[in-house]
Order: structure tokens, then sequence, then C-alpha cells
DNA sequence: CATTGACAGATAATCGATTATTTTTAATAG
DNA sequence: CTATTAAAAATAATCGATTATCTGTCAATG
């Protein structure tokens, strides 16, 4: 719901080179930090899913005190990627095929009806940011073999989607769209390598974006819905390959 | 998301009579429990919206360590209740007609949208459920002058129409609901006394209960969805009674 | 042989003190 | 007087140690 960090930008450098060091942008606390470093741990997989956090092992790991640890874990169940319970610790959130199903359908509802109300409401400046989010987006290739590649295309995917329905001026709303994106896109770089053969992402984004900037209502929710489900559907089949429940 | 807590159940003495003294159905740690008490105190009013939460006197106040104080806090932002930020601390999350506005908007969607999938899903135990919860409601009177019988008739309340969708199958939307129902509430508490004199919300219960039951799907959304809309234009009207924007 | 209970080790929760950051106050220059 | 800066006070964040709780093991019992 609040909270301070990213997760999604800042394209520098770890220590901010030299000159100034006036990093004071976001993710100021140990504990805010380690939030992003373990949500990034956990959506990449690196976390596996479902497993248990070990407090100690988790302090060692990353070098730090209980209390921010402790902190920075309180974020990401925010998130819903980590589960907590009383006296038995914290521990990645699992997935599922049921889970996956779910997180699909909640986004054609959730983000589709936050897509139309943008369309509704949006301003110019809205519409700018689309188009410029939608350039960025199609002018990075997602090579799978370069992990920095693939992140980076994740980041911009990310915040393509965010812009589309920036512009609903409902910010509880884009806070559980937030949420579904960041759930979502863990089975995506859990799971999928490749994407369909049959499918050309940058044509379906660029389609939405078209036909949200025009303001055409239908075209752009029903093409949104069809990207949606389309990933979900084609995520559930990897799942099936692997096996999972 | 997950986090171990009823905040709406359990009804025995405080200290749980003399016997064994085996309490350990929910609420445990020190967190735990202020977490709820401090829920309690935000939804009651009696921290108030937008007040900066000094560490040191709630610490004071609750007779705690600092510790368990984040870690109850912590909570309450997963439940949008309270609001953080790096180095500033913490706030009871403000309020504000367009929030309220936001609040009933998506209740409208999701709450409505989870009635419909659990009219779809949803089996005998789940129609038994709703017929429980609204009974025991509509024997409750919800008297302003004592607060105990208040609280009562809001727990009750909570519980009825989360029994409601409780049968979608959906755990990440009942969450949402959840939230949702929860920032309602403190809008109730906190403004609104007395209901309308042109309503007969017990009434409203029943016929959203019995159309759910009965699978009427067009007839139950549209009275749930009416019964929330209701509420909203009537805590706004309270608001802006109140001057609040 | 299954079940219970006590112990020991592992793990989580909490505390009190310390450190870092922000906010307020006060002093000074322009 | 107003704006700027330095010091002081208030507040938040972190640490290391301590306490509480849980989990698994193994022996005793029926």
């Amino acid at each position: 719901m609040s909270s301070t960090d990213d997760s999604a930008s800042a394209p520098m450098t770890d220590e901010e080179t030299a000159s100034a060091g006036f990093s004071d942008d976001g993710k100021n606390t140990i504990g805010s930090q380690l939030a992003s470093r373990l949500r990034e741990a956990i959506i990449s997989g690196e976390l596996e899913a479902g497993s248990k956090i070990n407090l100690d092992k988790a302090r060692r790991t990353f070098n730090v005190s209980l209390s921010p640890l402790r902190e920075g874990l309180a974020r990401l169940i925010s998130d819903g990627l980590v589960e907590f319970q009383d006296n038995r610790g914290y521990r990645v959130a699992p997935i599922s095929l049921a889970n996956l199903e779910e997180i699909t359908t909640l986004r054609e509802e959730l983000e589709v009806f936050a897509l139309r109300e943008s369309m509704r409401l949006g301003d110019v400046e809205w519409e700018s940011n689309i188009m410029r989010s939608l350039h960025r987006l199609n002018r990075t290739d997602r090579d799978a073999s370069r992990p920095e590649t693939l992140e980076q295309w994740e980041a911009l995917h990310r915040e393509f989607h965010l812009t589309l329905i920036s512009g609903c001026g409902k910010p509880l709303l884009l806070h559980f769209c937030g949420l579904l994106l960041n759930l979502n896109d863990r089975y995506r770089r859990v799971f999928l390598i490749r994407t369909s053969g049959d499918r050309n992402v940058g044509q379906e984004h660029s389609e939405i974006a078209q036909g949200a900037v025009a303001r055409d209502i239908e075209y752009a929710s029903e093409k949104l819905r069809q990207h949606i489900h389309r990933t979900g559907t084609n995520l559930r089949n990897h799942l099936a390959t692997k096996g999972i429940v």
C-alpha cells in the first residue's frame, strides 16, 4: 500500500558512481534494500517457491541483523511473495496451477477494468507515457541467454502494463494490479524462457497501446484481455510440462 | 496475504478463564496481538486518520518493545490502514472522499464478481454458512449507544459479507475483498452512527442472501451492488457534512 | 508395536542499548 | 527582517544478546 522502493527502475551501477553520491532516491534503509533483493530473488526463482526461509541462514547470507531482515520480509508479505505464521517463520509463497489461474482471472478482471477507467479518465500525459513505454519495450529484445537482458525486458514490460492503467485515478486499484503483475511475473520468469511461437507479443502490445490512446474502449479492452489470457494459457502449459499441480 | 490472526471472532474474556489456559487459537506473538489492537484502534477511530504514529510513544502506550511494535505495524501496512516511509516512520492512513469512492467502486466490482463466482461454484456448505451468518447478523441489534454492541454487529456484518463470497474458490480475490471491507468499515465506524432512515439494511442483507442461495445470479448481484452503493452514498453524505475532502 | 512424554537442539520472538537520520531550534550573515 | 547554516533534540533504524517456542529424537509405557 505504501512502502518506499521501486523494484523496477534505477539504471545505475550498484554503488552510484563517484561524483557526489547523493543517492537519496529511494531504497534507503537496510530493510528496504533487503526487500528489493529478496523480491528479485523470489521473482527470479533464485529462492525456490514454497521453500522455508531460515532467518539465521538468511541473516548470514545477506549480512544483516534480524530487525531489517524481518522488516524486508514483512514487505514481501504485503506483496504476496512470502507467507508467514506466528512462531513458524517465513516461507516463499508456493506456486500452483490454481494460483496461476486465479492470477490470470483477476488480471483479466482488474487490469481490464483499470484500462477502461484509464481510457475514460486519462489525459494527454497518460497517452504520451504509454507511447513512450511501448517504444522502449519494443526496442528491447528479450534474449533468454543473457539474464541481464531478460531482467531489463521484464522491468520494461511491467512498466508498460502499469503505464497502460496509470490513468485510472484509482491508487488502490493500481496497487492490486501491481501485486498481480508481480505474482504473474514470477511464473513467467521461472517457467517461460521462450514465448510461444504463434504469438507476436510486440504486436499485441502495440495493438493494446494504439487502441488505448485512440480511446477505442472495446477494442483495447478485448486486446488486453486476450493478451493476459494467452500469457496465462502459455504459462499453464509450461507448468503442466513440469508436472506442477 | 497470510498472517496469523482473526480480528473477527473469539467470544471470550480477555484472559481465557482459569481452567487450563490452552489459548493456542491464534494471535500468539506480541506482534500479532499488537496488530489486532492497533487495527481495532484505527478502525474504531481511536487513532485519528492521517495522524503520525510515534514509535516511542506507542511503545510506552502498549508496553512493548520496538521489534513487536514494528512487526504489528507492518501487518497494518498490508491492510492499507497504515502508511510508511523510510526514516520517516508510520502514520495512520488518511481518509478522503476520493478514497471512500474508490473503495466503494472497487467493492462493487470485486465483491460482486466474487459473489457471482460463489454462486457458480459454491457448495451446500457455502449456502448453509450464508444462512447462519445472516441469521446471527439479523438477530443482533446495532445500538449506537453501547460500543460493545456496535463492535459485535460490525464483526457479524463483516463475517456475513465475507461468507457471501467465500464460495468463490479464489483466495487472492477474498484477500482483496477483505482489505476493502476493512477500509470501508473504518469509514462506517468513524462517521456513521445511524443508518439512513430510508434503508432497511436487514432486509437488504436477507434479499442478497436469499438470492445467492437460490443461485439467482442477476438478482443477487444487483442487490449486493445496490447495497454497497447505498452504503457508499450514505457515507459520502456524512463525510460531506463533516467537511472532508 | 504403537503411543506418549521428556529432553535437546534448532529456530523464532523479544528486549535494551547503540547508531543513523530527520526535524527543530538558534545563531549569524546578508 | 529573511534566508542560511550549525548545533541540538527528537525520532527511526539497527545491532547483539536473551528469552520463548517449536521440532525431532528416543526412551518408557501400555
